[in-house]
DNA sequence: GCTAATCTCTGTATCGATACAGACTGGATC
DNA sequence: GATCCAGTCTGTATCGATACAGAGATTAGC
């Protein structure tokens, strides 16, 4: 059994309070007095004050936590989460807190056990959807929390950072609809929950339950608004899961159709990269012109000369942390607004005359 | 304040352990007791046990550390790391344990403390290299760890997942060597410790602390000693950090000088890649016909037609995972040696006449 | 109808530390 | 010489739960 702090009081002939104080509070006894006691620890291996002990003392754990509604490992594999990632822990790193990573298993019950038993001091929440249950599980711990993607009932005094999506989506699509583009598919990840992959029929954007989706769709459809086209005559097209491979399998079959899209407006960098990967994988003499826009601007972006709007994915993450860790005093300093910015590369152009 | 168990269990009417039974051991009472526990713990708020007190209790946390030994943002730039992670995040997953991210601060005391403190139930280290002290503070603390890196002076029966780095590495030198190249650079990060960057002058390999650097030039070297190149006609590069930039600025120079190498034999990928960025910022007229290796293939290195050796990056973290969450019973079992294999493209190809 | 086995539930000890109020010293102050 | 004070150290209460042995109440078995 490895030794406790009592075995250190005792072997020293000193009481728990003062070899706590020894770790904890070094100008609460004298420096000759300390260095007996860490000779002590080191002598009988006691490995410092037992984490958890202190942390249910103390009522603070030292790490944050980040949630994400998807596989674990899915987060991994979306560079624009890795990105989120990597600000977050920047951020953790400059406060000497370690980050948790929890994940949610498919089951909602296990899931919610998942945020129950977290032992953190709060949460950065990356992109919960309908998953409001998870944050009711915070809310009920009383632990503070982020969140990154705007929410249909947030409370008013909520955390935030995030971008506005929809003037973000629209500039995209503005750009689009002025290179002459009419005939235009929005892609995006879970339109609806359920939908197969494919063109889908919505009666309009208030239909789509993600908020963050319908933010970009809406902006999309704002822009071509302008120019005249009307919802009804976008198509849209789902994909289930935010993938690149997905992302090709649902738009493969549009270009066979009469009359296809000369453009294609994607929710996310990674879709759009998929609808690249599909116009690649057809033979050259049967490869339609097709402008494609992205969203996110990850790093493989640039190198596919994707036209894509920016967001600041690290800032995105390091704000986000640093909301959690030290909160402003001023309510309306937390909730930020990033900016984004149109990156136009050479995945657009002018409609094909043809 | 939040209600405790205990509150729950007064409002009902029972005792407390009869509160923890319904949430931890549900076969211990009455369903329909059970029952009113909850409604009364949801009517109450009461989030559930507190998952600090319960850890103290039980013993355990249900979470698993990481440690790297750099940066903590560092990790999520490299994409072996990342891939690493997403493989220790889908065992961790499937065990539904948390991933605690450990950062480790630039000073040692604060890091050894970050380590004390950290609240899981065992380490995957990542790579420790003369960090030996992060091992001693686990070993220290009785908590089990999965070592990712062959380490001098490693315990018997010490769990390990990794490569045979000298035989990988021989194979990409022996492809090299094959293709008639003799004059050749080999580029690695923090060949020595506070080395600048450039071209270092070393007895011989034995001088490299660490052991994967050392390993992998072990490996080069010994291809090259079959073709009767010996150690010290090979030009050795140190690159402080694996980053593509670093690389970049560490080869630059080589190309000019006399009799400059024709291959160029890196560590990693990431610096591979920076020894091609470095080639492609020189003007097309004044730039040299160079083959380049790289190690790992990552994502990128398809896209760059790198050659480089493969090794399974998500499966190393899964395992490692593994390794730890339900340790082998046979201690054979515990040391783990995955495949690697040489993947040619077209990065490297015959020595140019000139 | 009696013992044994089963099902529920309770009580106490404990996990390993920290907070906080107070006790003891040995000088400095007047 | 009494008073005050800063510097050290101690003791007790507490953080919020779970383990484990055992007490009653039921049911089963014969």
């Amino acid at each position: 059994m490895k030794p406790t702090l009592q075995a250190v009081a005792d072997a020293v002939g000193v009481s728990r309070s003062t070899v706590s104080n020894a770790y904890s509070r070094p100008d609460q006894l004298s420096a000759a007095l300390r260095e007996r006691i860490l000779d002590a620890a080191r002598q009988l291996g006691y490995p410092g004050p037992n984490p958890t002990a202190r942390s249910l003392r103390r009522g603070f754990v030292g790490s944050i936590g980040v949630l994400f509604t998807s596989q674990l490992s899915y987060a991994f594999t979306d560079p624009f989460a890795v990105r989120f990632l990597a600000g977050v822990g920047a951020a953790a790193e400059r406060h000497g807190t370690s980050m948790l990573l929890v994940p949610l298993a498919r089951a909602v019950t296990d899931a919610r056990r998942a945020v129950e038993n977290a032992a953190v001091d709060g949460f950065c929440v990356y992109c919960v959807a309908d998953e409001e249950w998870a944050l009711d599980v915070i809310r009920e711990r009383g632990l503070p929390f982020v969140s990154t993607a705007a929410r249909d009932n947030a409370d008013a005094g909520e955390r935030f950072v995030g971008i506005d999506e929809r003037a973000a989506a629209r500039s995209a699509a503005a750009h689009v609809a002025g290179l002459g583009h009419r005939r235009v598919a929005l892609l995006a990840d879970s339109v609806l929950p359920d939908a197969p992959a494919g063109p889908l029929t919505l009666a309009g954007v208030d239909q789509v339950p993600h908020p963050t989706t319908r933010g970009r769709l809406s902006g999309f459809a704002d822009a071509f608004a302008e120019v005249g086209v009307g919802w009804a005559e976008l198509t849209v097209v789902n994909v289930p899961g935010n993938s690149r491979p997905a992302a090709a399998a649902a738009i493969a079959g549009l270009f066979d159709q009469p009359a296809p899209p000369t453009a294609v407006l994607a929710g996310s960098d990674v879709l759009a990269l998929g609808v690249l990967d599909a116009l690649a994988a057809r033979p050259a003499h049967d490869r339609p012109t097709v402008s494609v826009t992205g969203f996110d601007d990850v790093p493989e972006a640039a190198a596919a000369g994707l036209t894509t709007v920016r967001q600041p994915a690290e800032e995105k993450g390091r704000i986000a942390a640093e909301l959690l860790l030290d909160p402003p005093a001023d309510a309306a300093a937390g909730h930020v607004l990033l900016p984004t910015a149109l990156v136009v590369r050479n995945s657009t152009g002018p409609v094909p005359r043809s």
